[in-house]
DNA sequence: AATGAATGAGACTTCATTCAT
DNA sequence: TATGAATGAAGTCTCATTCAT
């Protein structure tokens, strides 16, 4: 969606100021999210964070849920560019420690944009009450892992156990972690990560 | 539980309408939770589901966050009588094996109230936007966890691993398993369960 | 309007209870009225404060408004007997002490009763906003008033005013000590009334 | 007085239809006051009169009681003007006659705004039924008049009198004549006031 | 006579959204 | 682009009133 004048006058000041500012507003829609929760992330919320009027908001988002989008698409393309660019192309034989050490980078420079996932996640929902983000959002990395795993047991690299389960695992104890360092955030992540490692080492490797 | 309406005039008469009222409100409430999410859990909504007029409600439950409020006393009620009975007097060499066993049953014969719960845990906030319930209301669930898991390890049964990270894996591995109940709900539970015990017994049992 | 079973069976039994439980709630209301206002003198606060369940209320009197109209007549027929009675027969010449000192006496045993008089004066409409009760109510009294002033007038006793000044004045100024009181409960009546009666003989008197 | 919505972006603009808008709706808010009384005098009631939405009155006036205190303001802001002033400087000789023509002028000229402050005088009250406004609010008024009287009588140009009753008296006198007003539009107020005057003058002389 | 239960109208308030400037 | 103003839908809560028992 172009939103600029497109009368060719100012080339790309437009699209610049327009590009800074929604970047602004989803920062600031990300920091409501944290810190007040999905419900008190009202438009009134995001546009007094921004210091702007509440019309700003709605110019640049016609409707609250296409800001709440825009956060979606933000942090999921910040989770391909930091996490899904270092699960390519990984030897089995080191997936999981290299897939829990990705995430747990990612909670340490992005701690924010994960809790207003968090929030999104459990919050947004349809008309009907249907969350527009579920695990099926998921499936593709679950595939991913799974995948890995089963390429792992058939290579005799990883023992004997069911792929779909350690991955929902994976998957949980991650998430887990998360709200811990909501509720810790002195929570020493290398250490936790290292242990992390270890346990699911020990529970995929050949017996 | 004294329940009345507060007029404070007729101790124990009507009790059993109001019993029952209330348990059907509470009922409706899980349904709706768990249909239509939190946000549209409205006193209309229970009202409607329950086939009642909206005057009912407030009649029982003063304030919709009583109603809430009401939910969640009644299903840590059946937590306690389903799940905390069997973690009492557990050996420690099976308490993970018991521990997974008693969360599974559970959620296999409440997968409805552990859903509502879920959707109160993650939107019902006080004015400031804090959950009025969070990680701290497990503290004592927790902390049972790791002290059967540091006494297996002082007995030798278990092996080295931080009780901490396993204990918050753990709980997240049961919750990673009630979401993806709730996407698949086919799912087998036995052999869910049968796995899950099998991966923390691998990732915990001496080296 | 006559409430009891007509069987004949209870011959006055009936009458008696009710007789009593109107008093009751009629004094109930009185207080509620003086101790939180017309607005919050609900059904409920009634019955709460006679110990009884709402539907007492509304069994012996129908509509809330109706239970207003009962304090209105019990209080007016209280100020009757009390004050009423002493403005009869009396010479012009001693008129405006009597009538301070009737109203004075009154207010002192039936503080309470005018407190709630003055809520329903106030707070008491109809459907269009206009009181019930207003200073028509008291044409009469100041009827009253307005002719012993003449009467002394004429017979050279008082001096030169407008009865009608004085008299309007002469009901303010003991609404105004109503008010007083409210405020300042300990206030020595009787030094009051003594200087009101001087105020006014003074401002009556023949020059 | 800073009043803008909240937003804190546009500090100085757009202050003037706000204003007006706000004025207007004080102005509503006072005619509903003095023709269908506090009780009647509804968020909607004042849209309607205003010939907007009800969402206008809460824009500006967040909370109904915001409203109100707004009336409050500008007729004490009005009373502090008009009258207040005249009191100023003014030489205990002709103290009482002063007062009286200078509320009785203010009443000529703000029937309305008075009849409305005498609605949320006896309605406006907190959640335990105290009102807002009480006789504790005049006490500054009645200082002065007491103030005043007691100077005279010092001077030996007034008599002897408890200044307290007179000064409560002739406030109550005022507040008998607004009511006579009400009852009767057509009162001469001119000669109301010289009535009232001579009144208090032969009742404070001395002997 | 008395009660608890139920109802529904109406009030206040919040908030996403629209719109003229 | 940006803003303030305005709207109206929807939600919570209160409370007088009705009714079956």
């Amino acid at each position: 969606m172009r939103t600029g004048n497109g009368d060719g006058t100012t080339p790309d000041r437009g699209t610049f100021t327009q590009t800074v500012r929604r970047a602004q507003l989803v920062g600031c829609a990300i920091d409501a999210l944290v810190e007040v929760g999905y419900q008190q992330t009202t438009v009134a919320e995001v546009a007094r964070r921004a210091g702007v009027s509440k019309g700003v908001v709605t110019y640049y988002f016609p409707a609250r849920d296409d800001l709440i989008w825009a956060v979606v698409a933000a942090v999921f393309a910040s989770v391909g560019e930091q996490v899904g660019r270092r699960l390519e192309d990984v030897p089995p034989r080191g997936f999981v420690a290299t897939y829990i050490g990705a995430w747990v980078d990612y909670y340490r420079a992005y701690h924010r944009e994960m809790m207003a996932i968090a929030e999104i996640w459990t919050s947004f929902r349809d008309a009907n009450g249907r969350p527009h983000l579920d695990a099926s959002t998921l499936t593709q990395e679950r595939t991913l892992v799974e995948t890995a795993l089963s390429a792992g047991q058939a290579a005799g690299t990883l023992g004997d156990f069911s792929p779909r389960v350690v991955a929902v695992t994976l998957k949980a104890a991650l998430d887990g972690l998360l709200a811990q360092l909501a509720l810790e955030p002195a929570l020493d992540l290398d250490e936790y990560r290292d242990e992390l490692i270890a346990l699911f080492d020990r529970a995929t490797r050949p017996a």
